[in-house]
DNA sequence: ATGTTC
């Protein structure tokens, strides 16, 4: 090992994460160019190669490398919320017929189709505009893309790099969910935890917020295929002996690095786009049931990219590639790129729950600079497989226990709903209060969910 | 996560 490996979570946490999650970290920490420590955050579960959960940041002049692995496939999956004008109780003095609406306008499921087409110029313009290519087609205000990390368009993006067979498997998948673990959700502020963030943050309690959890879709998961692949015959040319084949990775300032950078952050686009145009397709849907509301976007985090940032190791200032995969940025106050309204009280770090339990916004803690380089946890965290979740429960069933709570659940997959029932997560209280102690980021409020569109 | 196995 290089640098430590360090799992930040309770003793509870640590002690029902699968074995493989210390091992994958300490092989983490035996990467060429790691700084300061391999991290682990509170939910933490197995991935390939990298743990989901995991952090680490390499120094492209000590050799430091770039791994897709350790991106993941969906590059740039993230949360967005839009923290509406409205109450819990308006939303469920309409809740079925919103629910149905909602469901026919969000297209969800494995290789939804959406409403637009790209064609080849379309498909770059998008690549290298991100969510501001997003707003200029008339999806959203000019006024989200501050409340979007990078302002809403990635930098350094390469399009013309980005494999055909990617741009085709994305052409009419814009505004789209996809499937698995994502879905737009229609919450109720419950709980605050700290009047001045939330206030910053426009929260209040009673308030209906809309959450959307998604990302690239079939082109991030293209590219992360394409360059895993290439990443693991080139590694023994780069002189880099793999712990584990699967953490395949390039030198930073190779040319492959350099390759999957560009195509990576095109990827990044793709999703900050992606979560723009379903805001408007969200926004429409509340527009008809609740004509003149307000649905503004409090923030949008992605939890899975590799990003150049600037941090303090060893009292100097250094500019490392920190990979987070199933962990959020987490800047504290007056870091970063944020809103003077953000920027006050720490940036927004926003944690989906599983269907039907609580989701939680944190703000990021000055602290998380030192205990994990400003990066916090993302959500519940898987603590039982998919394949084990489809044999415990059924789908319908899964589905009536939450309407007898309240909460209505649409998806065009049962067996997804199976595969996310809320029993197949961890505790994701548990995770948020130990982000918390370990001073990764302070919660601001609790949310219960109202309606559910599962991918 | 994923045209759920190039």
């Amino acid at each position: 090992m290089r640098v430590p490996a360090e799992i930040i979570a309770d003793e509870d946490l640590i002690r029902g994460m699968d074995e493989k999650v210390r091992q994958q970290i300490t092989n983490v920490a035996c990467l060429p160019g790691i700084v300061r420590a391999a991290y682990a955050m509170p939910d933490a579960h197995w991935g390939y190669g990298f743990p989901i959960g995991g952090v680490a940041a390499f120094d492209p002049d000590q050799g430091g490398v770039i791994s897709a692995g350790g991106v993941g496939f969906d590059i740039s999956c993230g949360v967005r919320m839009l923290a509406t004008d409205l109450t819990a109780a308006q939303i469920r003095s309409k809740q079925q017929d919103f629910a149905h609406e909602m469901s026919r306008s969000i297209p969800a499921g494995v290789g939804s189709q959406g409403h637009i087409h790209l064609d080849d110029a379309g498909m770059s313009a998008m690549l290298s505009g991100g969510a501001r290519w997003a707003v200029a087609e008339g999806y959203g205000t000019v006024e989200d893309l501050a409340r979007i990390e990078e302002q809403g368009q990635m930098a350094g993006a390469t399009p013309d790099m980005v494999s055909a067979r990617a741009k085709r498997r994305q052409r009419d998948e814009m505004g789209t969910l996809g499937s698995g673990n994502h879905y737009l959700e229609v919450q109720e502020v419950t709980d605050i935890f700290d009047e001045a963030a939330a206030l910053a943050y426009g929260l209040s309690p009673g308030q209906a917020v809309v959450t959307i959890h998604c990302g690239s879709r079939g082109l991030g998961h293209q590219i992360g295929t394409e360059y895993l692949r290439e990443m693991a015959l080139a590694a023994p040319g780069y002189g880099i002996a793999l712990p584990d084949r699967e953490l395949a990775c390039a030198p930073i300032d190779s040319e492959l690095g350099q390759r999957y950078l560009g195509v990576m952050r095109a990827g990044i686009n793709c999703a900050l786009a992606n979560r723009q145009i379903l805001t408007h397709l969200a926004r429409d849907v509340l527009e008809r049931f609740f004509p003149g509301c307000k649905a503004p976007l409090l923030y949008d985090v992605s939890h899975n990219t590799c990003k150049e940032e600037l941090h303090e190791i060893d009292g100097e200032e250094r500019r490392l590639f920190v990979h987070r995969k199933g962990a959020t940025r987490s800047f504290g106050p007056g870091m970063g790129d944020l809103p003077p309204p953000l920027s006050k009280v720490g940036q927004p770090v926003l944690i989906g729950g599983s269907m039907g339990t609580e989701s939680w916004v944190l703000a990021g803690d000055d602290r998380s600079e030192t205990v994990a380089l400003s990066s916090a946890c993302h959500g519940a965290g898987r603590a039982m497989s998919r394949h084990q979740a489809a044999r415990t429960w059924t789908g319908s069933g899964i589905r009536k226990d939450l309407a007898a709570r309240g909460i209505i659940v649409t998806s065009p997959s049962r067996r997804g709903i199976a595969e996310e029932a809320p029993g197949a997560y961890k505790d994701v209280t548990r995770v948020v209060e130990s982000a918390e102690r370990a001073g990764l980021a302070r919660r601001v409020a609790r949310l219960a969910p109202l309606v559910c569109v599962k991918g």
